[in-house]
DNA sequence: AGTTTGAGTGGAAACGTTTCCAGAAGGGAT
DNA sequence: ATCCCTTCTGGAAACGTTTCCACTCAAACT
């Protein structure tokens, strides 16, 4: 197979027996040239299969048109729906998509942060582990690089999209009150990296107190747990008498359901169980899923729109 | 907010009294430097937060690092499991991710790969809806761009990863004969768009006819279908008799689950329902889902290991 | 006729790197 | 004292663009 070569606007311009500047504009559409011209650069550029390359026009002009994006894992449905609607937004507008996962570190989530940077991306699009200290992130902004928060609560003079993570939750705990729980827990898979979990336990526990019900049960769970419904079957037996559940997320409610079958008990007859986030599938799961919708596409579009807008604002 | 400003090595230079070429190679721990100047070098490069710009170095050394990928939809979690396998592997071997989705729509795929190509990306991963007819990738190849396809069946000189859909569908054939179902149907959502989609059902129907028994039904849904359960438990009522049902995908299964429900049946007493992917939530489902495994991140950890050993191949 | 306009054109600089090359300086051998 | 070999250094070219500038030429004015 013939080693990699490029067509540039060199070849092009040697084709059609100009210089580069015209063909450039001919190309470009941008400044006059003669309609004889116009024709024997157009056709140089289809013999030859020209096409632009990025990084010339990138380096040249400051803007990548490439648009940096960090999230904790595809492998969850919530942020793959969400990149889905960032990918959305963005192809219409032109851009490219740039993608990172940290898998849930912090270390990697400032790597990441400093390698879409290097990149030359022309903004950020960011779920990490924690915003609000991560020297990475500040540095971008510092730098003047558009930053767009999707699922956090706004934090500094970050841009944001996201759900009010802890009315929501209480919201939850309002409705399980009016069923009569008074017996709840909180289930979280990685309550210390999650400013969202932990302020939808808040919210939880705030309204708990707030109607004089005793402060739900927090349970955290490790990925093993959380994947191997026997062991969180086990988990749950051990807590007794519990009558609602609240799932930090909608991946951990279903495992839930699953659990509570596997003990013997039905969902939502014995158990009530929420869970968080809205993803495509809960809506098809043969035992509706009890959630509270997100709508994560939206979040990405919303995330997207905002700094497109700040970027339009900025040139 | 100060508008964006770029630290370049030529500042570090500046900062560190020594010619551009010195810097390149000190921060690149390539040639030689003395002691001093070493020192003064990083200090400057450390105090004006110096980081190399990814799009100089790829315009200078042909290699631009990124990686493009394209898949159907990151809503789907075959394909989202899928790249987030890439992802990993990628990121291991210091290579950046650029995405880009189709919606299943030949055209836009088309134009996704000529957009990556002119990105400079150093190779492309692929799942499209034509890969032997898109002239977008063909034109890639001939440029010399590595290419390697994800869950297509081999193609031509593609490299490719995949399962071999074909076999696998006559094997969910065998174990539905050895069941007792004579009545089956295969239910696919997007059937003319989706090679893998066409080899499960030719699979299927290949088994059916080698054991003497009828032609599964083959039923093509659209979008709206497949989401509101309802009308899918209608369509199935309609179709009488079934007792084994074969779905292109996970996504798909699910829904039938639902929709069996609807319909006051069970699943599998009274239906058998087998999916294809094998994508994670599956395994935690309620009623537990029988599907063909496929590994969706293994076959991106692999499709991606393939690349980058053609790329390293080549270099 | 002479002057102004405007369109059409190409050379060259700039963007941030890396690397080739050549020059300078120093040390060890003859 | 001369030479050579290393080590260290910086200028400059190259990568593919876009854009500023200056130039030519003809048409349209006075």
């Amino acid at each position: 197979m013939g080693h990699r070569q490029k067509v540039t606007i060199k070849d092009v311009a040697r084709e059609a027996g100009c210089g580069i500047a015209t063909a450039s504009r001919v190309l470009n559409k941008s400044g006059s040239a003669s309609a004889e011209v116009r024709e024997r650069v157009e056709t140089a550029a289809r013999e030859l299969g020209f096409s632009f390359s990025a990084i010339g026009r990138a380096l040249q002009g400051g803007r990548s048109m490439t648009i940096g994006c960090l999230v904790p894992s595809l492998a969850n449905p919530v942020f793959a729906e969400a990149v889905q609607g960032v990918q959305d937004v963005l192809s219409g507008a032109g851009y490219q998509l740039l993608i990172a996962s940290s898998n849930y570190d912090g270390d990697a989530d400032n790597e990441a942060i400093a390698t879409l940077a290097a990149k030359d991306v022309d903004g950020l699009i960011v779920t990490m582990v924690a915003p609000e200290r991560s020297a990475a992130l500040m540095l971008a902004r510092r730098r003047g690089l558009p930053v767009s928060l999707m699922f956090h609560d706004p934090i500094d003079g970050f841009l944001s999209a996201h759900v009010d993570n802890f009315a929501a939750a209480r919201d939850v705990a309002q409705r399980f009150a009016a069923l009569g729980h008074t017996n709840t827990a909180f289930l979280a898979l990685r309550f210390s990296s999650s400013d969202r979990s932990r302020n939808r336990y808040a919210g939880f526990r705030a309204e708990c107190r707030a109607r004089g019900l005793p402060d739900p049960v927090l349970i955290e769970l490790t990925e093993a747990e959380a994947n191997t419904p026997e062991t969180l079957a086990g988990i749950l037996a051990s807590l007794g008498g519990l009558t609602a559940i609240f799932a930090s997320n909608d991946f951990l409610a279903i495992a839930v359901q699953k659990a509570t079958r596997l003990m013997g008990k039905s969902v939502p007859k014995d158990l009530s169980v929420v869970g968080f986030d809205g993803i495509e599938i809960g809506r098809l799961l043969d035992v509706p899923l009890a959630t509270i919708e997100t709508a994560p596409d939206a979040m990405g579009r919303q995330a997207t729109h905002t700094l497109l807008d700040l970027l339009q604002g900025k040139a």
